[in-house]
DNA sequence: CGCGGTGTTGAGACCTGTCAAGACGTGTGG
DNA sequence: CCACACGTCTTGACAGGTCTCAACACCGCG
């Protein structure tokens, strides 16, 4: 039990102060684990939910969809993100949340949470810090997908998580596993696999980055933050008491 | 006083109920008003606040920009949002609140907020359900960004507008006071002026839409949802308990 | 060994952008 | 009251980034 939301506690404590207590009220939310396929839809659009989930292991999306079947993706989700938290106030998804590779993932009942922000006034408050920066994450994706080029925006979401996997301890030496295939890329980045193709070998071709057995390797961190205009404010890095 | 806050508690009613305590609460909450000329940067990204903002009268947008001077627009706030609420735990934005008109606001000190979530947590997490409402359109938007044409993104724009407008009252028989710019608009959609030019004039050749004098109307409102593919499920317009 | 998913490549189409010029409207100063 | 400036809207011609369609290579897996 005590690995189990290891992560997640490096990414609060990248942020705020979690004291004893509040480390223990977290660990007392987690209900039970449960293992997921890749490829599901975990959770669909529109269905009341009673329960959020921690992801400990794995890859998730936020997916919407339009009738012609085209797809996009909103935000991915690493271990040890809350990655429906906000489902909690929403009481039900205006997207669907699936898995891009096998999961493990802790379940978290609606009335525990109540219970905590009815206790912990900060924590409750440093758990909505955590949706809001969801939502800034969503923010940089929409200036990706309005302004950016299709270059561009797959720079950005590279660095994107070269930060946000280094905070849990998923990357190293830049380098990490990235398990989507380049239709999801796509789903990402508002572009076909087609163009995602060509854009992952432009950034090969120029000695960027390598990608090869769903592992990415970043080999010119500058080049590729300069390509996307990283700048990694909107990620939060600094501690602050919430 | 009275009136002041009267779009901001219909917004929220129509999401859950407000008890009196709460009601008094909220309107505990302002320090004191401010008007504010169009096009002014009122809020700038990075910059420490210990304030959020309610708006209370005109148009007000979420900005982000690259170095090259493009801009891109994440949102739209109209009367009674409380603009930067997320700023309360996040502290600092992640983008510039802009003005697109005149507009009047609420002051409201982040201490007063705290202590508000020290005492009504049903409020704390109703208003937590607001931040994470704003997150829901945000992604709407990516969707739209992502995946619309222009003629789709557009119509999305129009129809997300006359329900948030309608609920605060800003809305009637499918009219409501438009003040963006060709450029603005261009600004939300991820497109260049002149391409919104070409597609507004596309809604209004198939009489879907009149715009003129910062009026906008929506003549067949069926056609500009079917263009859109909208569905309002995206703004949680269900009572629900948070 | 065959199959399905994934990655790669090419040719051509199309949507949207770029650049440029002019129309229109409104406010300002002479 | 007119002249002018400025922002906004409109239009045209052309360019270019990305998509579509198609075929093929590769590879892990049953």
């Amino acid at each position: 039990m005590c690995a189990l939301i290891e992560k997640h506690l490096l990414k609060l404590r990248a942020r705020d102060d979690v004291g004893p207590q509040e480390e223990q009220a977290i660990r007392g939310l987690i209900s039970h684990t449960v293992e997921i396929p890749a490829d599901r839809i975990f959770i669909r659009a529109g269905r009341e939910i009673s329960e959020s989930t921690m992801l400990l292991e794995g890859w998730m999306a936020r997916a919407k969809d339009l009738q012609s079947g085209q797809r996009q993706l909103a935000e991915l989700q690493v271990a040890g993100d809350f990655v429906d938290l906000h489902g909690f106030v929403l009481k039900r998804l205006d997207h669907d949340l699936i898995t891009l590779s096998p999961c493990r993932i802790a379940v978290v009942p609606h009335d525990r949470l109540t219970a905590l922000t009815e206790r912990f006034p900060h924590l409750t408050r440093l758990y909505w810090f955590m949706t809001n920066l969801d939502a800034a994450i969503q923010r940089e994706w929409t200036l990706s997908l309005g302004r950016r080029t299709a270059l561009s925006r797959l720079a950005q979401l590279f660095c994107e998580l070269r930060v946000r996997l280094g905070i849990v301890g998923l990357a190293k030496d830049d380098r990490f596993d990235f398990p989507l295939t380049q239709v999801e890329v796509g789903e990402c980045l508002g572009l076909t696999s087609v163009h995602v193709n060509r854009t992952l070998q432009e950034l090969r071709r120029r000695g960027i980055v390598e990608l090869a057995g769903r592992q990415l390797r970043i080999l010119d961190l500058p080049a590729l933050e300069d390509i996307a205009e990283f700048d990694d404010a909107y990620l939060y890095l600094d501690k602050h008491r919430r």
